[in-house]
DNA sequence: TTGTAGGCGTTATCAC
DNA sequence: GTGATAACGCCTACAA
């Protein structure tokens, strides 16, 4: 089912066709009705592929991630596509966990979007600089800016060390912060250095290997069942601190009463987790609006300058880092 | 960056740089060597509109989903995105939730893709009926088998069956199903059916609007704050029960000892619920990995009658449905 | 108001 | 072995 047979069909040429479906150029009345007509008895939908390589434009969007297998990813991910088919543009996506060749992944989908969304650290620098110098538009979420592409952050340091305050607050003296930053000028690394810059000697970094809850069951149990047992465990996300309440609850300590716990994130999970974990909740939903937003004006060129946001977090607290006189419930 | 500026840098024909590329054909090593040598210099890699155009594919996938709010489907994204990527296939997305015109993004999307994967009932069954006419490749997942499509879902009624019975051995009279059926012939329908086959007219659906856990929320709250509490309440999925923990802990009953729970899917969550949430677990990931196997299958012509296949499930017996002599952990 | 024709970037079929 | 050249499906000056 191509142009040319609903032109035929309708006694007009291909080009009477496509003014009257886009809209662009006058159309007689009568005429516009025959084809229309016989854009209906075809079932005629244009091919993406002939209106792309006209346009010389692809409307659709990338998206590179490790993985989807917290909320994280997903929420972000939901966010984006929503502005995306706003937008017109469809969404492309690539997931990097255990993929080999990611290099030759990344190159493939740049061929197939007019720009991609990319997640902190998935993708090798030395592939970010050639995409670059490709000219194709760029947003990193959660990631320090870099010259030549967008980057889109919610803020940590702020938040870390209201986090850490409260938990000071409580009376606490020896703390622990479990997942240490894996690269440098992540957002774990911020949160790390924020709860420091509050909590100073008092408090320890634990590498966790990765955010995951058995990573940090694995990490919390060895921590726990340690000669100095900190008071409390502040963890790099949400997942992290899931596995540390595991922990405490199989060596039979009360949460909050022995061990206090925070995560990070505000993932479905810490609300219904036991007792409810207090944590710091992100806009991820309005990270992924963001970035598609940013993309857009980056490819239709409204702006060509890069562009550097950070959105604001705030902590919820909640039963895990201890008792507070009026219940706070989120 | 095109094929003609690599065949005049190397000093031959589009031809010879198309055959050097791709392997086809012959190619005298001398010149093999001139056009790698110019492609190497001129950082070329073939247009995707090209090669789509001309090969008449787009070696992408599509899928369609209602949300991505859940673990649900981002497991099953996940699984389907990774085999796609092997089979060299990119994966596009649509997310239906709160959108309108969904006829026309369908359509659009399956003008960008070889064939799609689409859940449940989120499309109107006469977008179904004009997709398959159109003969777009299609897979579904979770929904009663249709002809000209291939259907997948996971088994519903036996481990419906099972979890019922092992209800009815904990001595429990009274139940409840929280999140009725909204269409028929989907995974909750068969569930339903499935404990109503065994527990009789001692279990009565309630309906929940939603399956979320705000929505379990609210009904597990009425249900339990009624004259007559059901012993047990076997819910929809995960979320639902999710929901319903909240509602017997904010009543001050005990679970199991007040009222027994049960969930469906065994998210993430499930396992760090208090009490830990007995579930039935179904094979998320190998769903979305099939689906594409299915789709890839159907789109390279190696079969083209539609197939339709159950993947099995199990009960995961857990604290929420009553107290076990012996523990129980996984 | 409508039609012709060139271009978008490949692949693949023929001749040579 | 290699090179024209016709698809592939559409958009859009430009001409009529």
């Amino acid at each position: 089912m191509t142009i040319y047979e609903v032109a035929r069909r309708a006694g007009v040429s291909i080009a009477t066709v496509s003014r009257t479906l886009r809209g662009t150029g006058p159309v007689a009345a009568k005429t516009r009705e025959k084809v229309l007509k016989a854009v209906e008895e075809l079932n005629f939908t244009p091919s993406r592929l002939g209106v792309s390589l006209a346009e010389g434009r692809h409307a659709a969007n990338g998206v590179v991630f490790p993985d989807l297998a917290g909320p994280y990813y997903a929420e972000v991910l939901l966010g984006y596509e929503e502005v995306a088919s706003e937008l017109g543009r469809s969404v492309i996506i690539l997931s990097t966990k255990g993929r080999t060749r990611v290099g030759d992944l990344i190159k493939d989908l740049a061929g197939r979007v007019d720009g991609m969304l990319i997640f902190g650290h998935t993708v090798p620098e030395p592939l970010v600089a050639e995409l670059v110098r490709l000219g194709v538009r760029l947003v990193f979420v959660s990631r320090d800016p870099l010259p030549g592409a967008d980057t889109l952050r919610s803020e940590n340091t702020a938040s870390a060390r209201a986090l850490a305050a409260h938990l000071a607050d409580h009376g606490y003296e020896r703390f622990a912060f479990l997942g240490a930053p894996l690269t440098s000028h992540d957002d774990v690394d911020e949160r790390w250095r924020g709860v420091r810059s509050v909590l100073g000697g008092a408090i320890e970094a634990v590498d966790t290997g990765h955010y995951t809850v058995e990573c940090g069951h694995e990490a919390a149990t060895k921590l726990l069942k340690g000669r100095d047992r900190p008071r409390a465990i502040v963890c790099s996300d949400d997942e992290v601190a899931l596995g540390a309440l595991l922990a405490a609850e199989e060596l039979g300590l009360d949460v909050p009463g022995d061990v206090a716990v925070t995560g990070w994130d505000d993932i479905m999970a810490a609300r219904h987790a036991r007792p409810a974990l207090t944590t710091v909740r992100q806009p991820m939903r309005e990270l992924g609006a963001r970035a598609a937003r940013a993309l857009d004006e980056l490819i239709t060129g409204v702006r060509d300058t890069p562009s550097h946001h950070t959105l604001a977090t705030a902590p919820v607290i909640r039963a895990s880092c201890g008792h507070h006189p009026q219940e706070v419930r989120t």
